[in-house]
DNA sequence: AAAGGTATTTTGAATAGTCAAAATAAATGT
DNA sequence: ACATTTATTTTGACTATTCAAAATACCTTT
């Protein structure tokens, strides 16, 4: 049975095979859900045995096309929550991430699909992820970072990769959240950090960490 | 640890407490959460001794004020998701309930206050069933049914009691849902049958069970 | 008051998911 | 190549929830 565990341990393992290509390590596996990298392995264990996850012991998992099918679900799930939470309910952007988490696993697909038309079939969450289709396409694209990009030329972000609720309200202070129109200034590889400006307000410093969390693309 | 589970077992003591007045009974707790009695034993030990019940052995369970509270607590969610799912997502009366049992267990305080202004704080759900306050106050009326109201007298529907998708869908096809009058032409006690009108419409029979479930209130 | 019948509780066992800690395998440095 | 570090797997145990079936208590009814 496809219980709301066996749909974290499905999503987990497709937000990380976006990272480390193929294979999946146990050990990201288990961080990511934080659980003691045995459970992990006993739990792939049994998901290699649905038919949901391949397992390569002491190599890592990939998931099947069903499970690949199951995780895509949960992701859009996840994702249109998080946009009707935003969007229609006013939430504030740092907290949606963990109301997500649950509703991902109690909305049906028939709440989903009203959802999404609620929201006017939209392509990204408020951060900036791809929204997978209902065919679970998921539109993936290489952007660059702030702490990649070129310097005073504009850019847009498109996409803010960390969900935790610090960095988001960090983001969301500063006004650093999709859609926003910005230069890099300055970049010191030496100190780590960086400065940009949007068009009209004063500069925000930023550490090349958290630039590389803030994904952008050329204006115009 | 308040799980959902939990929630359910509070939930459904808090519901037939209304009717059968003051303790519960084992078996119809057992049937209501469709488990076998000695699960439904088991479990209110537990909740016995984390104070959300009082368990007399062998006679019954009564709610805490603790356990009130949370109960409570879960049924507001679920009234107010069902208001959501009908009057915002316009889904289907007959199917609100089940998606409802899911979703209130995931739906946090904070999302469920800015549900409630979205809906307007509404009074009832969608079945006329009373939304619990905040605060945990539960308006409840005796109503007269259309089995013991009087006939030819103007009456408002104000509630529909059994939420079991057959009959739901029953009512919704003949337009008996709260806000609907409607009048008893005749009641045929012998026959276990009755006959009603809306102020346009032909006739329609219904069994005095079904009868029993609709309940009313004078018109004007 | 004995005999049944019904509801409730007990007991023993199962499943899903987890942890702690020991065992094993693989990778790395020198 | 050998010892050490690191990652993974195994083992044994625990919690929450459930069922099946046996035991017990409480009513009735006669």
């Amino acid at each position: 049975m496809v219980t709301s565990t066996v749909e974290n341990y499905l999503k987990h393992v497709l937000l990380l095979s976006e990272e480390a290509d193929d294979l999946v390590s146990m050990g990201a596996l288990a961080a990511a859900l934080a659980v003691v990298p045995g459970t992990a392995t006993t739990m792939v264990k049994a998901l290699a045995d649905g038919g949901l996850v391949e397992h390569q012991p002491r190599h890592g998992v990939r998931l099947t096309d069903e499970g690949r099918s199951v995780a895509l679900n949960v992701l859009r799930k996840h994702r249109l929550v998080e946009t009707f939470l935003v969007n229609v309910l006013k939430m504030d952007w740092a907290k949606v991430h963990q109301e997500a988490e649950r509703l991902e696993h109690a909305v049906s697909d028939e709440v989903l699909d009203r959802l999404d038309a609620l929201l006017g079939h939209p392509g990204t969450d408020p951060h900036g992820d791809p929204i997978p289709s209902r065919q679970g396409k998921l539109r993936s694209q290489v952007y660059a970072t702030l702490a990649t990009c070129a310097t005073e030329r504009r850019f847009r972000i498109v996409r803010v990769t960390d969900q935790s609720p610090e960095f988001l309200q960090f983001a969301e202070q500063n006004g650093l959240q999709p859609g926003t129109s910005l230069r890099v200034t300055e970049r010191n590889l030496a100190a780590g950090l960086l400065t940009l400006r949007k068009p009209a307000g004063r500069p925000i410093a930023l550490s090349l960490a958290a630039a590389g969390k803030i994904l952008v693309e050329p204006e115009k």
